[in-house]
DNA sequence: TGAAATGTTGGGGCG
DNA sequence: ACGCCCCAACATTTC
């Protein structure tokens, strides 16, 4: 037996199926699967806590389905692969791309590293349904508004590759002499606060699957709709999946494409669509994770104010449905989108925090923390972005809460305080007779915050600091 | 993927 | 019967 030995090296593309590279890789010979924990190339953007948490549980799934065989190594991950390559004779490493910045600039490193070693190298499309080089406008300039960007640049292309099954046979190199298990990454803090997630998730390529069915053949029906429900069932919640790669997003878009055409459906491509673009700005600005993209924004008057901020952190805002969405990330890892702008709208516009207080956070707590989509859609929260929301879109808690939780479910699963304020009052319990406070058991300042803005004048003052651009 | 302010319309109460 | 006022409901404009 003399196969040649390939290294598919695994990164955010944590599963067997669908994937151009290892697919191509089993081809080529015997596959030595490789995971490597880099803590050193991202900069300020190393992996979050929530993140690492769902990490652990995804390399173990993977770990599995590659029969124990993955291998796991910490550092540098140049001298890494070089390493491995060297010691067992490695004829070609493979890998799915990744678009962040810092990994595009690592990437090429390794690959010239890897070519002076005499050894190939070969990277594919593991993670995006069109790549961003490719979607420009006609002056080859890159697209800055979602619409166009997404009707003209993306489907008046090709369609998207259509998604293969994981290999029948696969061979895979067995190395046991450098690699670390799983735990000795550490990815699992002391303090066991992670266990407030775990009811909320089954993790890996399987998991991935059965949501994606679950949610084509019982949720996607009443998508247009229901999204913008945060208590009913009715959004994927695959963005974790998608983010580590258990799923590609191939299998998602051909999945939801298998049902008949609809505005449920269209809808939800759409979504697809939002992650292409948020890949594609960031690949075309690389500091979009730091730089406003309208420069205008870097005069500012953001205000500093730690209360405010922890408060914000904690869900202590006293606005139910803002504190609502902040416990529920904290207890979940997770917050509906349409509470993602909500709590977004209040960071920024009504406290005038600036978006990185909460894109940090939001880096930390989210398992499907995301550095295109998550720096993206702060961008567009705060009006900063390319095709952002106009700076005068001040969302209203309460109205937001009376609109979109009307029976309060959503808001008194994670404000359980108020679970006996009758609906009229839930959403502005200041407002609240003292009786009806009385009878649901609230005192204002010690059961549930008082509000720490007021909503009419903080609305105004963002305004005015908003206007002060202008000039 | 807003909200508030302002404008318009039309029905009903009432003198 | 008619004009007037009030105000909800809806539409438009503005931030």
């Amino acid at each position: 037996m003399n196969r040649n030995i390939v290294i598919h090296w695994f990164r955010q593309d944590l599963r067997l199926a669908d994937s151009s590279s290892f697919s191509a890789a089993i081809r080529l010979g015997a596959v030595l699967p490789v995971y490597i924990y880099d803590e050193h190339n991202a900069g300020d953007h190393h992996i979050g806590a929530a993140s690492r948490w769902w990490l652990h549980h995804s390399l173990n799934a993977l770990n599995k389905s590659l029969n124990g065989k993955l291998s796991i190594h910490k550092g540098d991950p140049k001298k890494i692969l070089i390493d491995l390559v060297q010691e067992h004779n490695v004829k070609a490493v493979y890998w799915n791309r990744c678009y962040e910045p810092w990994r595009i600039t690592r990437d090429v490193k390794i690959k010239k590293a890897l070519e002076a070693h005499n050894t190939e190298s070969h990277s594919f499309n593991g993670s995006l349904l069109w790549e961003p080089w490719e979607i420009l406008k006609k002056d080859n300039t890159p697209y800055k508004v979602f619409t166009p960007y997404y009707k003209k640049g993306c489907l008046e292309l090709n369609p998207p590759r259509e998604p293969v099954s994981k290999p029948l046979k696969m061979e895979l190199y067995n190395e046991s002499t450098t690699k670390l298990s799983i735990n000795d990454l550490r990815l699992i803090p002391k303090i066991k606060w992670y266990k407030t997630l775990e009811p909320h998730w089954n993790i890996g390529e399987i998991s991935a699957k059965e949501r994606l069915y679950a949610f084509i053949e019982d949720e996607l029906v009443n998508y247009k709709q229901g999204r913008d429900f945060p208590a009913l069932k009715s959004v994927s919640r695959l963005s974790p999946h998608l983010h580590f790669g258990e799923i590609s997003p191939n299998q998602i878009w051909y999945a939801a494409k298998s049902i008949e055409d609809s505005d449920d459906q269209e809808h939800f491509l759409r979504e697809l669509g939002w992650r292409e673009f948020s890949y594609h700005l960031l690949y075309h600005f690389p500091s979009l994770p730091r730089d406003n993209l309208q420069t205008k924004f870097d005069k500012f008057p953001w205000v500093e104010n730690d209360v405010y901020l922890h408060s914000w952190q904690r869900g202590q805002t006293g606005y139910p449905l803002v504190d609502a969405g902040m416990r529920e990330l904290w207890q979940t890892g997770y917050m509906h989108n349409r509470v993602r702008m909500v709590v977004g709208s209040f960071l920024v516009k009504n406290l005038l925090l600036h978006w990185h207080h909460g894109e940090k956070w939001f880096w930390d707590c989210l398992v499907d923390a995301d550095l295109a989509s998550n720096s993206a859609s702060w961008q567009w929260i705060a009006g900063c972005g390319a095709d952002a929301a106009p700076y005068f879109r001040v969302f209203n808690p309460t109205t937001q809460g009376q609109k979109f939780d009307p029976n309060g479910e959503y808001t008194k699963r994670f404000v359980p305080e108020l679970s006996a304020m009758p609906n009229k009052y839930l959403f502005n319990p200041w407002d609240a007779p003292r009786e009806v406070l009385q009878e649901a058991g609230v005192k204002l300042g010690k059961d549930y915050p008082k509000p720490i803005v007021d909503i009419k004048l903080s609305r105004l003052r963002a305004l005015e600091a908003y206007q002060s651009l202008k000039q």
